[in-house]
DNA sequence: TGCCAGCTCTAAAACGATTCAGATTCTCCG
DNA sequence: CGGAGAATCTGAATCGTTTTAGAGCTGGCA
């Protein structure tokens, strides 16, 4: 039989419904509505009857969004950023996390919306949040503190917060049973990265930072910023740098500094601008700690521009350990991020089987490649 | 004031709606809707008053579910995968593109939902494609003449295929007026890379598909195989390969070989297992062509693995020109992923719009960068 | 024959909103 | 003072399903 020309929906009427289909049939719409979802209701013989008069009428099948609201489950899961995604996406370790996130919420049936503030327009940020059609909420980055945190609790839907503080710990808010919460060791991991430079004899460290708070500037960060850090990863991972430096300093008192600088975006170009900038300033620096690798990767570039050796001249520290980092045999800080897109989607397949929460914390752990190295004295 | 623990939804009763919150106050549920949709459809006061009171009794809004239902519109946007988004994600150039659409698509309020076949479980592939709550689907890579594109077009919503050959030349489907196609000249892209190849004096080139088709193994492309390449973009790139090397065959008759080989995924992995067994098999390869550039970081880590110099004992032109690509060095064909993504949103609000399709096709060009050299005698 | 069980199928009530077409009341002006 | 027109609010229909409770019928078994 020759293949026909796959013919669109219905001749051109405006839209078939399931009455539709029933009156053609002459059944009830229940009929209808079971030979689709529950085969065991009907005759086999009148089931085909049905199916095909469908087919014929150009019928694809019950409404989704219809069913959705009768059952009250849209077998979506919302994944929040309060980043454009055109950015949130710049980060192979952010495409990772979905990917693995996704895949297992794929088991559930459930699939992903991106639900992404938008960027600048004038349009309310926090509707995307508000008004989507969801069964739980992925919060993926966010400010500690936040509107959009507030918003996306105010939903009551089961809820995982990904790299997140505790509830309670944040002034107004209060933990709560259905939001869990999955996170890695990020302070211990920005310690072992600090710890490796120490121990290679670097005192003048510059610090590749993310971003500290939504929509500020970026560029060198003022003592006071540093108090105010309102993303969660990006103040445990400078704890953890700091912490470790003031340790070591028992050693070498007063001797090793740190030189802070923030990137605008977690992205290749701001993190080669940023580095470039610090390095220019202050040319004593001779390893950069950063909070990403793709800061890292822009770190690298930065030295390639200013002629800076690596490591002779410079030592340079990602984190994440994201896909691409071996290749440019980046010594960095690497966390289970498979892992973690995983649990997190095992924490609300949990949370929506109507358990409380139970938090997660993974470890991370350092990966020493080529680009960190002794400390040479620097012929100035 | 003190800040207040944050309230999760009500007290605790089931779910509020709309008409509840009217009962409460003794107005019509019309009322209640229009203090959320229409403010100037009532008096400010008594619009305080109905927020005030969905307030205390903690009715977050109106249900987004029941206002699509009842507005017939989601404001959501498929994008359908026919792999595992696991893999789907391990492509940069992907979560480029991703990215720039979901920007796109933020100016009409639309947010993105992913839709991917579920991996190897046995849930219906195509159930996610024809349940999903959507006002437009978006394929990002199917087989052509598959069931999944039948499927989607069977929605009957409005349509752009990526990287996809008009609906008119696949067997049994016509073109339709909704659905757009964007894509970008793969197969010229593909000869600007074997030209240069063939310029630099190569003769023995292996070349690293993407998948020929869905779910088959991996693995040497047998001569027969090579007709039945049901993945557009692999199809046409294998075409462009073939017809320039082809025609520089005319120079030097006979002397150009194409060794090709199937990555089974387009990841990291798969593309250095790949490359590995072709070079070990045909060690007088000088030269490797990749689809992509994921597959060509593969290969260069194939390379370091067998102490093969790149790019003195080995060539490598990647395909993407992704983000991280310059960072390696690597000499690939450029694509605009960005745009694409820009283009492939914008076709959609045409679209929605009610406009006709209008196709568009991007160029690509090469990028030489430094994985790539002339043909040295080899010392076998 | 009588009765219970098992199949099929149907009627009608949700699900939670939006919106059109009035019904009131208010305002303003000639 | 009368009436047009604006401002404000309401009733009821509708969006397209799913699902519960039960009606009719058939057949088996005592």
């Amino acid at each position: 039989m020759a293949t026909m020309p796959f013919n669109p929906p219905p001749p051109s009427s405006g839209r078939i419904t399931l009455r539709e289909v029933a009156r053609a049939l002459g059944v009830s719409v229940a009929t209808v509505s079971n030979a689709y979802n529950r085969p065991d209701q009907l005759s086999a013989s009148l089931r085909e009857r049905v199916l095909e008069t469908a087919r014929t009428l150009g019928y694809g099948g019950p409404d989704p969004l219809a069913s959705s609201l009768r059952r009250g489950r849209t077998g979506v899961i919302g994944v929040v950023f309060d980043a454009p995604l055109e950015y949130a996406f710049a980060d192979p370790a952010a495409a990772q996390f979905l990917g693995s996130l996704a895949q297992a919420l794929q088991g559930a049936s459930l699939n992903l919306l991106l639900l992404a503030s938008p960027g600048d327009g004038q349009a309310d940020p926090l509707a995307p949040v508000r008004g989507a059609s969801v069964d739980g909420l992925i919060v993926y980055s966010a400010a500690q503190n936040s509107e959009l945190l507030r918003a996306v609790l105010s939903r009551g839907l089961p809820t995982v917060l990904v790299d997140q503080p505790a509830l309670g710990d944040q002034p107004g808010l209060a933990d709560q049973d259905r939001a869990a919460r999955v996170g890695i060791d990020d302070a211990g991991g920005a310690a072992h990265a600090a710890q490796h430079l120490l121990e290679l004899g670097h005192t003048q460290i510059g610090v590749l930072c993310l971003e500290l708070g939504p929509r500020q500037g970026g560029g060198r960060v003022a003592p006071g910023r540093e108090r105010q850090v309102s993303y969660h990863p990006t103040a445990e991972r400078l704890r953890g740098y700091r912490e470790t430096v003031a340790a070591g300093g028992a050693d070498q008192p007063g001797h090793v500094r740190l030189h802070l600088t923030e990137a605008e975006r977690n992205t290749l170009n701001d993190g080669e601008t940023c580095a470039l900038e610090l390095l220019r300033a202050e040319p004593q620096i001779t390893a950069l700690l950063c909070m990403s690798d793709v800061l890292a990767c822009g770190g690298l570039r930065a030295a390639q521009t200013l002629g800076w050796a690596v490591p002779e001249r410079l030592s340079v520290i990602g984190y994440d350990d994201s896909p691409g980092s071996a290749d440019l045999n980046l010594t960095t800080v690497w966390q289970p991020t498979s892992d973690k897109g995983r649990r997190v989607g095992e924490a609300m397949l949990t949370l929506m089987g109507g358990e409380r929460r139970a938090d997660v914390r993974l470890p991370t752990r350092l990966v020493v490649r080529g680009s960190t190295a002794k400390l040479r004295r620097l012929a100035l």
